[in-house]
DNA sequence: ATATTTATGTCAACTACTTTACAAAAAAGC
DNA sequence: GCTTTTTTGTAAAGTAGTTGACATAAATAT
């Protein structure tokens, strides 16, 4: 049986194996460049994420733990972790959501906002150097083949019965 | 000054931050479902990828810690913590190098051999999921992308002083 | 109205990631 | 040959990720 595997099927195994790979390594390295890129404000890439997600307008009100951790395709388990170490510094505040008691609004404070903005020309500067050598038109292209992945990834999450994640429904 | 941004600058930054967003989304699923789908082996995907390299003619010797960070693009220290939950399960051992007695080369033990093996079936089986709609054509595309993304890292890791990770020297 | 089921955020345990630090060996410099 | 610098793997501390678990509120079923 396994003599009978053509050429095209071996490329594609090992296109397939060397996609992961590389997705696992880059999102590391982003991971730690990111953060290092952001030193001086003492925020971590994955708290620039969510800082990035409560200055957008739709959420000025604020938003539910479990809205965001869907946005953000995290746990609602380790979202509370990152937002408790948030918290603790000043950048958001958990506020009861009057609609129900169970749920707690994330919002930025003042000193959130001061920091995302503080950030601005460091981010703007790492991703200048991140991004050399692509396109616009690479990074649409790029973006529809990650985009893809990701529904792939959200169809397996069910397959498996794992908690519903899915940030198209928030975004 | 920001009133004289044009719209292909506001177009670029959306898409590099959306770029990075996507990537840190999929990287974290990837992990998630690749981990789920491995369950009955008890292997993570970050165990997957060591072993997957370990499984390489070229390392048949073993391979150094060092060289092994580098090809994984992630930290000496790290790589001693998986690996010592690998070693405590049977799956790779620890030789001292005849060459330098400061290094370990890793090595996949009988059992690691067998695991790799046993997994097969769930690996293609995930990936055929995980892939679905991209074609041999848009892989190799997306990999192209991803390479040059990889490479900047890179580039940006040199100029922040951290420790060299370089694949490509080990690949 | 009452009982049952589901949803919400958090706790605890484990794995994976970084950084700083360090003992000891090896390499480089003098 | 001796001193200095670099290299190697690991320890410790902190952040981020998962899962299972759970108290409590809210929704659903009877």
């Amino acid at each position: 049986m396994a003599q009978d595997i053509d050429t095209s099927t071996l490329l594609y195994d090992g296109l397939t194996n060397r996609f992961a790979f590389r997705l696992y390594q880059c999102a590391n390295m982003l991971n730690k460049t990111g953060t290092k890129a952001l030193e001086r404000h003492q925020v971590t890439t994955q708290q620039w994420a969510i800082l990035g997600a409560l200055v957008r307008e739709r959420w000025a009100q604020g938003i539910a733990v479990g809205d965001l951790a869907s946005l953000l395709m995290v746990s609602r388990q380790n979202l509370t972790g990152v937002l408790s170490r948030m918290e603790a510094r000043g950048l958001v505040e958990r506020a009861i959501d009057p609609e129900d008691n169970r749920s707690r609004l994330i919002k930025l404070t003042p000193e959130g906002w001061k920091r995302w903005s503080d950030m601005q020309s460091e981010i703007s500067g790492f991703y200048k150097e991140a991004m050399k050598g692509l396109s616009v038109n690479d990074l649409v292209h790029a973006l529809h083949y990650l985009d893809v992945f990701r529904r792939n990834m959200r169809s397996i999450e069910e397959q498996q019965g794992g908690e519903a994640s899915d940030p198209a429904a928030i975004e």
